[in-house]
DNA sequence: ACAAACCGTTAGGACTGCTAATAATACGAT
DNA sequence: ATCGTATTATTAGCAGTCCTAACGGTTTGT
């Protein structure tokens, strides 16, 4: 009767079971992402390239995707190679700006739809889990950030258009600048095309009333 | 004004900010296996070896940790020339039985350390939040098993040790057979190494007990 | 104008991960 | 008992991931 049931803190079972959730996510992604003829670091690439509007520079998505230059160009080079993605010579010559083509939008689509296998998995909980799942996700997502563990995200805490908790009505508590809407937490975004990093001294002041109010 | 701001389904945000998070996970974990003097997928291997008192076949190692025979066969012939783990013959002669050896169990605790970044940006949560996230992540992790996304882990709620709310006291409903002891939502967990599979019926009236009162 | 910093690529190497084919053993049904 | 089938792990072969180090252009600061 050892027992000692308590001896694990909280924290590492959830880092177990995060840990496990990665696990599946990582299997499902090279899964998806063979269907669709290619490999799960091409389909984040893609998916990257897709969201964003203006075409982005190599260092910036793998300094985002958090893997080196070299793997970036590579996998890249095979995208290029494949017609899914375009290069061209930036502003400052040492540069390229990559583009996604149509073909790869198409791609990008089928690509990123195996994570609808998680969508669904989600569906099991409540809306108020849902709520307080996100929120949860939020501030570690945050914290790791601020840590350095992650680069920046274009989350709505972290953005210039991002009023917290201006509002009375307890559903919609936020509002965003950009839309001119008001909106819930369930409604916070972490990849949000319109973000636009706030300065330090904002960003600062908006997470401390955020946090303070939950 | 296009506006449309719910565009998106909560769980696709929640999808996204999980993907963040693994991606983080990801890099870390090269770094932090980088540091032991492996990879990723051997730290993965000698962690499982070391949770386990009796040693594993090969075959259930690889389908538990969702890669294929020969990958984990590679992987882990490169830890047996490293001397970390140990290969025996087993009963069935065409099996093989693996265990850590006392060297692997050293980098293993090493390697497995680097699971403690997360849980640091996991303080940043209340009690209370741990809990519910901790709920939340079991009931998506139980339900991506069921729907066959990933292999049977070994979680409180299919042991067959395990009684959903047999106490009265809220703080600590549950029950673990094994210790004999009374427990709370806090402290369930997904990796138990006494855990024992339930039967199927057993399994499905425990999880709705469970679900049920959530 | 010239050194320092920066951007992307190339080179080289270890590892991951897959499918298909193979050898050895176990099991099941005649 | 034995013949065929299933299972277990390994090998072979290939494409991709990911790293560090070294490299040539380009820009920037002084």
């Amino acid at each position: 009767m050892a027992a000692k049931l308590p001896l694990e803190p909280a924290a590492r079972r959830i880092a177990a079971g995060l840990g496990r959730l990665a696990l599946a996510l990582k299997a499902k992604a090279w899964r998806g992402a063979a269907d669709a003829g290619i490999t799960p670091t091409q389909g984040e690439l893609l998916s990257r390239l897709a969201e964003s509007e203006g075409g982005m520079r190599l260092g910036d998505i793998a300094r985002e995707l958090g893997i080196s230059a070299p793997t970036a160009s590579d996998a890249i080079a095979t995208l290029v190679s494949k017609s899914l993605v375009e290069k061209q010579q930036g502003a400052d010559k040492r540069s390229v700006t990559l583009r996604v083509s149509r073909k790869g939008r198409g791609i990008a689509a089928r690509a990123g739809d195996w994570t609808s296998f998680l969508a669904e998995s989600l569906a099991t909980l409540t809306p108020a889990e849902q709520a307080a799942f996100l929120q949860s996700l939020m501030k570690i997502v945050r914290n790791m950030q601020l840590r350095g563990d992650i680069s920046p995200q274009r989350m709505c805490v972290t953005c210039s258009h991002f009023r917290a908790f201006v509002h009375v009505d307890a559903a919609k508590p936020h509002h965003c600048a950009f839309v001119d809407e008001a909106f819930g937490p369930v409604a916070l975004r972490l990849n949000c095309s319109d973000h636009l990093e706030a300065e330090g001294e904002q960003q600062k002041t908006a997470w401390e009333t955020f946090l303070a109010a939950s």
